[in-house]
RNA sequence: GCGCGGUUAGCUCAGUUGGUAGAGCAUCCCCUUGACGUGGGGAGGGUCACAGGUUCGAAUCCUGUAUCGCGCACCA
């Protein structure tokens, strides 16, 4: 090894002879980092690192879900907010990237179950409250679990400032949400067709509903004098209203409110007429019969003609007495029984086999959605949608990409009321009084109303919890203190909500309506929505394929700074991005190419002649040397331009490019001449152009891969440096 | 049905106001050179889905078609 370097002067640091250490190297730098106390943006400042009257510049962390391990596309967030966070900070701005956690009502509940279902045990056994308790200490193990993790991203995130959705400021300004809404008439608590999961026994809002294509049976059953149509016979038990188009004059001599009586599934009823222009005259045969507790469309034409309505189906999918001898059956074990009734009471006239329809199904287990009136509270979206329109349709909020805008657009213009409660004990508690008679609903924060105020009758608090997203939905500004912290004053708004397109809906639009809401101010400027990562063969990770990648695998495996180069490279916003090893050791190699590239300068030169910053007076460049500066500082223009726009991928491919094909392949190989020669000026010119190179690449690359660049920094010699995370961004 | 995307080298994808098609990986050939073999030099490989249109000029803009995704809404 020794005779290699002969020709140097330098001394280097013995730890440049080996490879570079991902693994000890990167646990070092980290607690360097956050003992520096420069995560935290008043730190800096008072470290003077960061000018007092510097802009801000603002990320809040999409919360993580307390309830497992990060996974690749938490790894992509990680690193894709560092990147803009570490290039903030470098560029000068007062910059803030405030953790937090995610109690995730519904989504934790539903991993805790699957957990007590491991050990043979169920929630419907257990005291609310102690399965509160269980579902907390189980958050609380994950939670430390996952912010080890988000540290070994290499996140500059100031954990000073971490929240949790259920901290105990975070709930009064919730709470205090749903009291305005309710003053300004905008919340209301009504008898409702909710979506209904059958196996969670919970309600949900129509984003947690996902579509499924079937080919089911299609049964058409006679009616009276009818043919009615229907895929669900187990629902048809009470139906005792027959609909039709009013124009429809197959049926004309049939009058609205007439009644006739007919042989039904267990005995004769009395059915009554009903015209409504929702029927689609060329369906079917053009008349329907209705389930106004189990299905939407139903419910609304009860709703306009002041109709029964009846509940066929518990809250479990099985019967009820009004089935007769069906009672208690589960709906799936009742249709073909009810069938074969009908059957043989000559009431089925043909059955379609390749009826092809959609399902609604729970998007958590798959369970056919059971549609059930309750009681619920509701926001009403429409006054709430319109703000915001106006202000997406000003610009005053940016999508990246922009084809998001249109779909938020799309949604919001179409928007329904939102039902946030839910039957789960895992949340925040709706603070309400219910009325044990009537039903009644009403806000109470202080816990002071004891009668009904319509009937008089005893209250007691709602069992409800909110859906987690009423809550998420508040983050930006319940975090920084709303309304009077400095921190909301100096933060707010924020400037990039960066997240996955999935929550467009979910939580991105809805941050939005109520960011406006409750601050008159848009939550964040710009919308940067990231792919989702999916594996090597581009599909969706899923538990169930058994395709999830860790992200602690592979930067254990390879470096935190080549995963993080691997899921940026490539990635433009929006689109999806396939993740393999082959490409994390790619930038495996790029971390050691780096590594080498620093070995060769720094033994190169020699360092006590060169401890000054470029620009000093004994650093006069020659003409090769200049060409080459300016080249490089054209570079450094274009890749500064691609991180203004949010070009993270473009960014760092540029860089990776130079540095590689550029720096080390030309002008290193070139270098080897130039000082090996015979001209003094020369050899010091190359020397300086060398260093200062080096020094500026490190700066770049900083963002993208924070640890190898901050311990090549520590060996640099220059002078007065600081901590390479509160260095300038090259210019 | 309505809406939003994609379709570029074997694979994964870039291509920033229209100006001779790019990268990484893979393949093939050559190379122990003061750092790095986790390296260096070089090569092959694409009618930019298809058809029209605008233009001096189109991967890029417009129209249509095909195809693959995704989202939303639904008819009993």
């Amino acid at each position: 090894m020794e005779d290699k370097f002969k020709k140097g002067e330098a001394q280097i640091p013995d730890k440049f002879l080996k490879p570079y250490d991902a693994q000890t190297t990167e646990d070092r730098i980290y607690a360097l980092w956050e003992e520096s106390g420069f995560f935290n943006p008043d730190r800096c400042v008072k470290e003077g690192v960061i000018a007092k009257d510097a802009e801000s510049f603002t990320i809040i962390m999409p919360p993580t879900n307390a309830n497992g391990s990060l996974h690749a596309g938490h790894g992509l967030v990680m690193t894709v907010e560092d990147i803009m966070t570490r290039y903030k900070r470098m560029r000068g701005y007062k910059t803030l990237w405030l953790p937090g956690l995610d109690h995730a009502g519904f989504e934790t509940q539903v991993v805790y179950e699957k957990k007590l279902e491991k050990e043979g045990r169920t929630r419907f056994e257990i005291e609310p409250k102690q399965l509160y308790q269980e579902i907390m200490d189980f958050t609380k193990a994950n939670s430390t679990n996952i912010k080890t993790q988000v540290r070994k991203m290499g996140a500059s995130c100031d954990w000073s400032r971490e929240k949790f959705t259920l901290d105990d400021d975070i709930v009064k300004i919730v709470y205090a949400t749903f009291q305005k809404l309710s003053e300004d008439d905008l919340l209301y608590r009504g008898k409702r067709i909710v979506s209904w999961c059958p196996k969670h026994q919970t309600s949900f809002s129509d984003l947690e509903i996902k579509d499924e294509d079937r080919v089911e049976e299609f049964y058409y059953l006679k009616y009276g004098p009818f043919t009615i149509s229907t895929s669900r016979p187990e629902t048809k038990f009470g139906d005792k209203y027959v609909v039709m188009h009013p124009d429809d004059e197959r049926y004309a001599k049939y009058k609205d409110g007439e009644k006739f009586d007919l042989e039904w599934i267990n005995g004769p009823i009395t059915a009554t007429i009903v015209k409504d222009t929702a029927i689609d005259m060329a369906f079917g045969t053009g008349v329907m019969t209705i389930t106004p507790w189990h299905d939407p469309v139903d419910f609304g034409i009860a709703e306009r003609h002041h109709l029964d309505k009846e509940q066929i189906i518990d809250e479990r999918g099985k019967l009820l007495p009004i089935a007769g001898e069906f009672a208690g059956l589960h709906i799936k074990k009742a249709r073909p029984l009810i069938i074969e009734k009908l059957q043989s009471k000559g009431l089925v006239e043909k059955i379609d086999a390749n009826y092809k329809h959609v399902v609604r199904t729970c998007y958590k287990c798959g369970t056919i959605i059971e549609p059930q009136i309750l009681n619920q509270w509701f926001v009403r979206m429409k006054p709430l949608a319109e703000k915001a329109l106006a202000i997406i349709k000003s610009q005053e909020i940016v999508y990246i990409p922009e084809h998001y805008e249109k779909i938020t657009l799309h949604w919001l213009e179409n928007i329904i009321d939102w039902n946030i409660s839910r039957q789960i004990v895992w949340g925040i508690p709706i603070p309400a009084k219910i009325c044990h008679e009537c039903e009644a609903g009403y806000v109470d924060l202080e816990d002071k109303i004891t009668k009904c105020k319509k009937c008089g009758g005893v209250v007691e608090k709602d069992k409800d919890t909110f859906d987690t997203w009423f809550s998420s939905s508040q983050w930006p500004y319940a975090v920084l203190g709303f309304p009077d912290g400095d921190d909301f004053k100096t933060f707010y708004p924020t400037d990039i909500m960066e997240t996955g397109g999935d929550l467009v809906f979910f939580w991105v639009a809805r941050m939005i309506m109520l960011g406006l809401y409750r601050t008159g101010k848009v939550p964040f400027k710009t919308v940067y929505m990231h792919g989702l990562v999916q594996d090597a063969k581009g599909q969706k990770m899923s538990k169930s394929k058994g395709n999830v990648i860790n992200p602690l695998d592979l930067t254990s495996q390879f470096g935190t700074d080549a995963f993080r180069m691997a899921v940026v490279v490539g990635n433009t916003p929006g689109t999806s991005l396939p993740l393999s090893s082959n490409k994390v050791t790619a930038y495996k190699k790029f971390v050691n190419k780096l590594w080498n590239i620093t070995r060769f300068v720094l033994s190169s030169i020699d360092a006590k002649d060169f401890t000054t910053r470029s620009g000093d007076a004994s650093s006069t460049l020659l003409g090769v040397d200049e060409k080459l500066l300016a080249e490089q500082k054209a570079l450094i223009a274009d890749v500064t331009k691609d991180m203004d726009n949010y070009r993270f991928y473009m960014a760092a491919e540029k860089l990776y490019h130079y540095v590689w094909h550029e720096f080390a392949d030309k002008i290193l190989e070139d270098s080897k001449a130039i000082l090996n020669g015979s001209s003094e000026t020369d050899r010091r010119s190359r020397q300086r152009f060398l260093l200062d190179s080096l020094s500026v690449i490190l700066r770049a690359l900083h963002p993208f891969m924070p640890f190898v660049t901050e311990e090549i920094w520590s060996d640099m010699p220059i002078a007065g440096k600081k901590l390479l995370i509160v260095e300038k961004w090259p210019e």
